[in-house]
RNA sequence: GGGACCGUGGGUUAGCCUGGUAUACUCGCAGCCUUGGGUGCUGCUGACCGCGGUUCAAAUCCGCGCGGUCCCA
């Protein structure tokens, strides 16, 4: 909240010497979070809820094409359906807040805040599922959930309200509920090889640090620069345990009541801190340009007698730049080149969110009408939301699976469009500095 | 705050007065028929809000809860 008395914009601890106190450093420097009132929350600034919100567009959009839908429930669970599956209870007993009154009035039954949310989801999916026809049920819901954690509190890895997502599937039978286990553990993968360019390992829990009532825990979990394994996210294959519980039955091809077997799995913004732990060093933030909000600063460096020289020749360049294909507008630029006046600024920004400068509408994320297009093009296999099936002369392939894949790894402009030549030799000139990244990662 | 009425398969409902095997439609499931089109036929699954009382016996009568609808302040 306060700003320290001198004002210091660069990193002062080293990642090396001090990772905790660095990791905190970066996250308020960079304008991720800040601390709220209460210890053991954090409050997510702009910047940092921008990212989270491009790993939903990833993964939101991979959900969608595997058959997952959005949903919402309560924030609060009766104190008698957490009861229901008394593994859940034992679990998270010692985590869990309370709402035990309303007003001035206590209340009949105490409400938990969800820890998470099988115990109000899965009494709603034996509602909706009869039969066979009905399966497999694929839920998923974007909120935050609480646990009362007390030590070590640290912002995005551990805090005591958090953002995630948490998908609740129900199955047939074993197989299909494994099978499913096992596609969103591989989505989740993905996720981190090819958005937070993290690696990871796959595995599963041992007994004793399985999700309370799970039958088998997957997670997968990265390698912090401190040595230590990061798990940030889970899939669980939750047995009939829950759904014999919560009584999610259905009538099978044979006529018969069968009990469903029921699978959860969930990412939370923890993955956020992973890649800020990993790819930042002493110099600051680092994102890859998957995630990042900003792709490109253009920094102009002037002395006295080429001040003027320099800021235009930097707007120019800003103003082309800002003309330019890039990761959310293919499409720009492809026909005209932009020789529009530049807008006189310093720092240009290539990218504001969702937001055309030019006062040009582009496609908005919830765009229905992109929607229903993309529903049209047919799936062309999993892909990120948000963006257009851009299709090239001659390469049938939807372009973000080529021009953008490359893009991730390649990082920055380079490797980019062989015709772009002319930009990277104007990149080099003095006065200017623009230089991608050599490890995959944009410096912010 | 006062009063009236109502809680029956997933949904809609009959039965309650006058206590004894719970009705029908729909939905769901399976099979057959159809494959000019959201049909048809056969079979099947599935329910008396909860607790207590009266009684040989309670969906039914009585009491208390819980939930809902309506009316009056």
């Amino acid at each position: 909240m306060s700003e320290p008395e001198t004002q210091e914009l660069g990193i002062t601890e080293s990642k090396e010497h001090s990772p905790g106190k660095w990791y905190a450093e970066v996250v308020r420097k960079a304008g991720l979070a800040d601390y709220a009132p209460m210890g053991g929350f954090i409050v997510t600034r702009p910047r940092g809820y921008a990212l989270w919100e491009r790993i939903q567009d990833h993964l939101d959009g991979w959900f969608e094409n595997t058959g997952v839908q959005n949903a919402y429930f309560p924030l609060f669970i009766p104190e008698s359906y957490l009861e229901r599956e008394k593994d859940i209870v034992e679990g998270f007993d010692p985590e869990v807040a309370w709402v035990t009154h309303a007003g001035n009035d206590e209340l009949d039954e105490r409400l938990a805040v969800r820890p998470t949310s099988e115990s109000i989801i899965t009494p709603f999916m034996s509602q909706w599922i009869r039969s066979h026809r009905d399966l497999p049920m694929r839920l998923n819901q974007w909120c935050s959930v609480v646990r009362w954690e007390a030590t070590d509190t640290k912002p995005f890895f551990r805090t005591k309200e958090f953002l995630w997502q948490e998908g609740h599937t129900a199955h047939r039978d074993e197989a299909s509920a494994w099978e499913e286990t096992m596609l969103r553990l591989d989505q989740y993968r993905r996720l981190h090889e090819d958005v937070l360019a993290l690696p990871v390992r796959e595995g599963r829990k041992p007994e004793h640090d399985k999700f309370p009532g799970a039958h088998t825990t997957a997670a997968i979990e990265s390698l912090m620069p401190d040595g230590r394994a990061l798990q940030s996210a889970t899939s669980h294959y939750l047995g009939d345990g829950f759904a014999e519980a919560f009584d999610v039955t259905y009538v099978d091809r044979d006529e018969n009541e069968h009990v469903a077997h029921t699978a959860s799995w969930g990412l939370s913004w923890r993955a956020l801190g992973g890649m800020v732990m990993t790819h930042a060093d002493d110099q600051g933030l680092s994102l890859p340009p998957t995630l990042a909000p900003e792709q490109v600063v253009v920094v102009p460096i002037w002395q006295e007698d080429t001040r003027e020289e320099v800021l235009e020749y930097a707007a120019d360049l800003a103003a082309e730049l800002d003309a330019a294909p890039d990761r959310d507008r293919p499409e720009r630029g492809r026909r005209r080149r932009s020789h529009g006046r530049p807008p006189p600024r310093r720092r240009v920004r290539s990218r504001g969110p969702r937001r055309d400068r030019r006062g040009g509408r582009r496609p908005s994320r919830h765009d229905p009408r992109e929607a229903l297009r993309r529903r049209r093009a047919g799936s062309g296999g999993e892909r990120p939301r948000g963006r257009e099936p851009q299709r090239t002369a001659g390469n049938n392939r939807p372009a973000w699976r080529s021009r953008q894949n490359r893009l991730v790894w390649r990082g920055g402009l380079r490797g980019r469009d062989q015709g772009r030549d002319r930009r990277r030799d104007r990149a080099g000139a003095p006065g200017t500095r623009h230089r991608p990244h050599p490890r995959g990662v944009c410096r912010l």
